[in-house]
RNA sequence: GCGGGUGUAGCUCAGUCGGUUAGAGCGCCGGCCUGUCACGCCGGAGGUCGCGGGUUCGAGUCCCGUCACUCGCGCCA
């Protein structure tokens, strides 16, 4: 029997496998035209598959050479041929398969190419319009092909590791009920109750919270999520992907020890080489602090700079602007300027232009050189003064000072996106790493200035620190929560906490923000039912899949790590949706469109 | 909903102070080429300068409006 007979249909061989040993075999390969070298009476063709690439040869002699030869690239052909070795000045070293090539003998054209809307070969950018409308092309690319191919296998890694730390993968519903509370809801109409609706999960957080009432002890999933607010660079609208987690009989070092070693173990297993924060490693940062010293509740430690308070040292000081501020209960924030004393004004200047373009009033700075004080609040202030509040906060003498003054939110979030500039300017941001932290002890109220009435200020399912006492004795404001973030290079992966199990004190917590007991009762009736059968304490979180592979891609757009991603303006333009439908499905679901007026 | 940026060939972009027929690279079409691997060489087609209005003898360029894309704010418990 010949080897021919037995020969694939489609191949032998992916464009990836053949090597030296295979010379003098007869192949069968398909692939995708990739690129074509042509030179008039002989033909290179570089066959790509989801594999890689194989150099195809014909020449004329070849019966494969009029049909390659007319071919557009990007067309899909099978290949029969001789594997044959390359001289030593034709071996291609930067190709897998570049010891050999295919002289090409038959070929079958599967599918021929259009005339293509974008280049598939190379690192060309190009619109995302017409990346997203012909997606199927956009993913043949390298890159893109690689960040889906790394987000699957950070899948994998994922569930394998939530496994093996004994948690147990369970769907939840994905039609559900409406929540008042958090994001605007996607809705589907109801056919056979008229005039009602199944929400889109925002997240399976009720179902999970009800999966440790029933027993099952550590559940986790790559749970869908849906949210009708619109997009961001790091936000994909519509829909995203969490790894939810949850676990009974649990206190917050609990949560972080089950899930550090998950995180850190993906990172390490995809970073390449860069650091990652070990388990049991990540820092704990106070909400407060993080606020104080990073400008932000999703502080980036790969930053080495830290934001010191400094008001106190402006009280009677002769720089008017600033004393003022404080007497009038603001701050006075600093941010060291590393090593900066052989930079010109213009750089201070032009730091300054930044923070007015970003709608603030303005950012101060103080020069120094050699010890030797420069710019305006020095000079009002006094050497003397600055010198003492330069040894207080720890600078040296060539590290100059950016000020953000005003009312304590503002300051804080001027200070907080100047420490980061300010890094970036002088690239003192650490390469190649991966910084996880603990952001905790989230407050559980704020003051809701529009309203004027005290709000939740995360998540109202969260276990208050104190518990029913502290509801009970503290000022509100003044009352933590077990709530947590993971940060990790300024990215917010998640948030989580201790869940409130205990009915009593979810109405007092409640009562607090302005809801009485039946809007409760209404409003969370799933919930706060099964709380009153036994309900286990509880806690989770649900890291984002998205920015994780985003960060290990290293990625700055989230559309760059998604298979087939909506555009800002929530629409699929390959698939075109939204889309109108029938007037005959409408009427099957009771629904009247009435236009925008 | 609001603010910034961008908009010139299929794609990436250049286009000076407002001045003749708006250019380049890639891609496409045709021709030549037997060792390329971003093959090379020659030729060709391809433009409502996003759209509308205005200023001007004259607008890709200046002004106003508008639309699209994008980044951010609002929003995202």
């Amino acid at each position: 029997m010949t080897k021919e007979t037995k020969m694939h249909v489609y191949r032998t061989h992916t464009c990836a496998e053949l090597r030296a040993e295979h010379v003098g075999e007869t192949v069968r390969v398909s692939g995708w035209v990739h690129r074509k070298r042509d030179h008039g009476n002989l033909l290179f063709v570089d066959l790509r598959d989801h594999y890689g690439l194989t150099q195809i040869v014909a020449d004329t002699a070849s019966p494969a050479f009029r049909t390659l030869d007319r071919i557009r690239v990007e067309s899909v052909v099978t290949i029969e041929g001789q594997v044959v070795g390359r001289s030593a000045e034709t071996v291609n070293d930067s190709l897998a398969t570049g010891q050999i090539e295919v002289r090409a003998g038959e070929v079958t054209v599967q599918s021929a190419a259009a005339e293509l809307p974008m280049p598939v070969f190379g690192d060309q950018e190009y619109p995302e319009e017409i990346r997203l409308k012909y997606r199927y092309l956009d993913l043949r690319r390298e890159q893109i092909h690689s960040n889906i191919l790394l987000r699957s296998a950070v899948i994998a890694s994922i569930r394998r590791r939530m496994i093996d730390q004994g948690f147990t993968e369970f769907q939840t519903p994905i039609l559900t009920a409406s929540s008042p509370e958090g994001a605007r809801d996607y809705l589907v109409p109801s056919r056979v109750h008229p005039g009602k609706f199944y929400a889109l999960p925002q997240a399976p957080q009720m179902f999970k919270q009800l999966i440790m009432v029933a027993g099952f002890d550590r559940y986790f999933q790559i749970a869908p999520c849906f949210r009708d607010e619109d997009a961001r660079a790091d936000r994909s609208p519509g829909e995203f992907y969490q790894l939810d987690f949850e676990m009974s009989f649990v206190t917050q070092d609990d949560v972080f020890a089950a899930i550090e070693p998950v995180l850190s173990g993906v990172f390490e297993e995809f970073a390449g080489g860069r650091t990652v924060t070990a388990a049991g490693e990540y820092p704990h940062i106070a909400y407060k602090e993080a606020l104080l010293k990073y400008g932000t509740d999703k502080p980036d430690l790969r930053n080495p700079l830290l934001i010191h308070d400094v008001g106190e040292h402006f009280t009677g000081s002769g720089f008017g602007l600033f004393s003022k501020i404080v007497e009038g209960g603001g701050v006075v924030r600093a941010v060291p300027a590393t090593n900066t004393a052989g930079l010109s004004r213009k750089f201070f200047d032009d730091m300054n232009e930044w923070a007015r373009g970003e709608g603030f009033a303005g950012l101060g700075y103080a020069t120094r050189k050699g010890g030797e004080w420069g710019g305006p609040i020095a000079k009002n202030h006094g050497p003397d003064k600055m010198d003492l509040l330069a040894d207080t906060i720890g600078i040296g003498p060539d590290d100059g000072l950016f000020f953000a003054a005003g009312k304590e939110a503002d300051a804080a979030k001027l200070a907080g996106l100047a420490r980061t500039r300010v890094a970036e300017q002088l690239d003192l941001i650490e390469q190649d790493a991966f910084r996880f932290c603990w952001i905790v002890d989230f407050p559980m109220y704020d003051y809701n200035e529009e309203q004027k009435k005290i709000d939740f200020s995360h998540n109202p399912f969260s276990m208050p620190q104190g518990g029913m006492e502290a509801l009970e004795s503290k000022d509100p404001l003044e009352i933590l929560a077990w709530q947590y973030d993971i940060v990790c290079n300024g990215v917010e992966l998640s948030s989580g906490a201790i869940r409130n199990h205990r009915p009593d004190i979810m109405y007092k917590a409640f009562e607090i923000a302005g809801y009485a007991r039946d809007e409760v009762d209404r409003d969370f009736s799933g919930m706060i039912n099964a709380f009153k059968f036994g309900a286990p304490p509880h806690g989770g979180s649900a890291p984002g899949i998205d920015r994780i592979v985003m960060l290990l891609a290293n990625e700055p757009n989230i559309r760059e790590v998604i298979l087939f991603p909506m555009n800002q303006k929530a629409e699929d333009l390959m698939m075109n949706a939204p889309s109108e439908v029938m007037a005959k499905q409408l009427q099957e679901l009771h629904i009247r469109v009435v236009p925008p007026s």
